[in-house]
RNA sequence: GCCCAGGUAGCUCAGUUGGUAGAGCAGUGGAUUGAAAAUCCUCGUGUCGGUGGUUCGAUUCCGCCCCUGGGCA
C-alpha cells in the first residue's frame, strides 16, 4: 500500500509555494506544479514561478495550449517516475480543474478535431451562442439543460464532442472517469480575512512590475505566432499588459486591472475549495496564527517573522506532520 | 476677490419637467469533465456636499455656506 499524495492547494498569493519548498526540503520531496500559466515558457514572473524546482513547470510553448487532460497524465507519470527514485510527489498549485481531472478523472472523450471548434465559433459569431444554446437542446437537452444560454465555453465545447464523435457529451459524461489509482491527501492554504489576501496580492504584484513584467510580456508580444486568443496569453497579467503594449491602456489603468483579475481569480479559486470534499483548511488569523479549520488554533508562530516564514518554519511543520502521519 | 462648471454607490458618471434614484467598473456568492489564470450566472439604500427657504412634499426650485476643477485678476 502507498502513501498518499500530498495536494497543497489555495488561492494565489496565499503562500503555497514558501511552504511547498520547505515541505520538500523536509519530507525529501519532489514538487509537481499544478499550474495552468506555469506550464508555459516564457510565463516567468508574471506567473510567480517559484526558484525551487517544480516539475511541469515551463514544458510548453505559449502557441502550443496545454489542457487539464495534458495535466492529468503527465502529472501520473510525473509521480510514478518520483516514486519509482524512493522519493515523495507533493502537488502545488490553484488550478483546480487541474486537480479535479487528475483525482477524480475524466471521462475518455476521444481528441476533437480542432477546426469543428473553429467551425462552431464563426457559426456563433452570426447566430450568437443562445442560437447554439438552442441548437445543443435538440441533440442533448441534458446539457443544455446546466447551461445558461450564454456560456459560450460550454456550449461550444458540448457541440464539438457531439459533432466530433456523434455521441453527445451527457452521454459520454455517463462513463466511468478514468480509476483513480492513489490517495490524495487535500490541504488548502489561505489567510482567514479576504483583506488580507488581497494584501498579498497587491504587494506581489508590486513586486512583478518592479522584477519587469513588462518586459516579460513584451518578449511575448514581440514574438511572431502569439495572440490573445492563446491560454498563455489570456494568463492574468499577461493579457492586462499585453493590451497595454497595443496602446488600449495606459500603465496605471493596466496595473488596476491586473490586480482586480488577480483578486477575482482568487475569489474563484476559493469558490472551488469550499466544496472541496475531504481538504484539511489550514488559515492564518488575523494575529499571524495558523489555524486548522474554522477555530483550533495552532501554536503561535515565531514572532519575529512574516506568516508565511512562520508557517514554513516551525508550528506549521508540527501540524503538517500530524496531517502527514502516513509519509 | 470675481466669473464659469461640478459636488449622486468604494470609483467613473447618468437621472429625477418636484413624489427620496440607476448604469459601467470594483466588490460578493455561485457554477465548473480536454481553453480553467478560461468561461458563465447572481446580488445595487446611497445623510443625491451642508444649511435655511418656497411647497402637502426638495436630491430636483431659490438664498447662503463649504469643497474641487478651470478661467479672469
Amino acid at each position: 500500500m502507498t502513501e498518499p499524495v500530498l495536494a497543497l492547494m489555495g488561492p494565489t498569493a496565499s503562500g503555497k509555494s514558501a511552504l511547498a519548498q520547505r515541505l520538500a526540503e523536509r519530507f525529501d520531496a519532489e514538487l509537481i506544479s499544478v499550474d495552468s500559466a506555469l506550464v508555459y515558457r516564457g510565463l516567468s514572473i508574471g506567473a510567480a514561478k517559484p526558484d525551487y524546482p517544480h516539475h511541469l513547470v515551463h514544458i510548453r510553448e505559449p502557441d502550443d495550449p496545454y489542457t487539464a487532460a495534458d495535466f492529468a497524465n503527465d502529472a501520473k507519470l510525473c509521480i510514478d517516475e518520483i516514486r519509482g527514485r524512493g522519493r515523495r510527489p507533493i502537488l502545488v498549485g490553484g488550478s483546480m480543474l487541474y486537480f479535479r481531472a487528475l483525482i477524480q478523472g475524466l471521462d475518455d472523450i476521444p481528441a476533437i478535431d480542432p477546426a469543428i471548434r473553429a467551425d462552431i465559433e464563426a457559426e456563433a459569431q452570426r447566430a450568437g451562442w443562445p442560437a447554439l444554446h438552442q441548437q445543443l437542446s435538440e441533440i442533448d437537452p441534458e446539457t443544455a439543460s446546466r447551461l445558461h444560454r450564454n456560456h459560450s465555453q460550454r456550449i461550444c465545447r458540448a457541440l464539438e464532442v457531439y459533432r466530433g464523435t456523434g455521441t453527445p457529451l451527457s452521454e459520454w459524461q455517463q462513463g466511468n472517469p478514468a480509476p483513480v489509482s492513489d490517495d490524495y491527501e487535500c490541504i488548502a492554504l489561505c489567510p482567514e480575512d479576504r483583506a488580507v489576501l488581497h494584501a498579498q496580492i497587491a504587494s506581489r504584484l508590486d513586486a512583478m512590475f518592479d522584477e519587469g513584467l513588462v518586459a516579460e510580456v513584451t518578449r511575448l508580444f514581440e514574438r511572431k505566432g502569439l495572440h490573445t486568443d492563446l491560454p498563455a496569453i489570456r494568463a492574468v497579467g499577461y493579457r492586462q499588459v499585453w493590451s497595454y503594449l497595443e496602446g488600449e491602456t495606459d500603465l496605471a489603468t493596466c496595473r488596476e486591472k491586473v490586480l482586480a483579475a488577480t483578486r477575482q481569480l482568487a475569489k474563484r479559486q476559493l469558490t472551488w475549495l469550499r466544496s472541496w470534499p475531504d481538504l484539511t483548511w489550514i488559515w492564518m488569523n488575523q494575529a499571524g496564527q495558523l489555524v486548522r479549520g474554522p477555530d483550533s488554533a495552532v501554536d503561535a508562530p515565531d514572532a519575529s517573522k512574516n506568516g508565511v516564514s512562520a508557517l514554513a518554519d516551525g508550528i506549521w511543520f508540527g501540524r503538517l506532520q500530524e496531517l502527514m502521519r502516513n509519509f
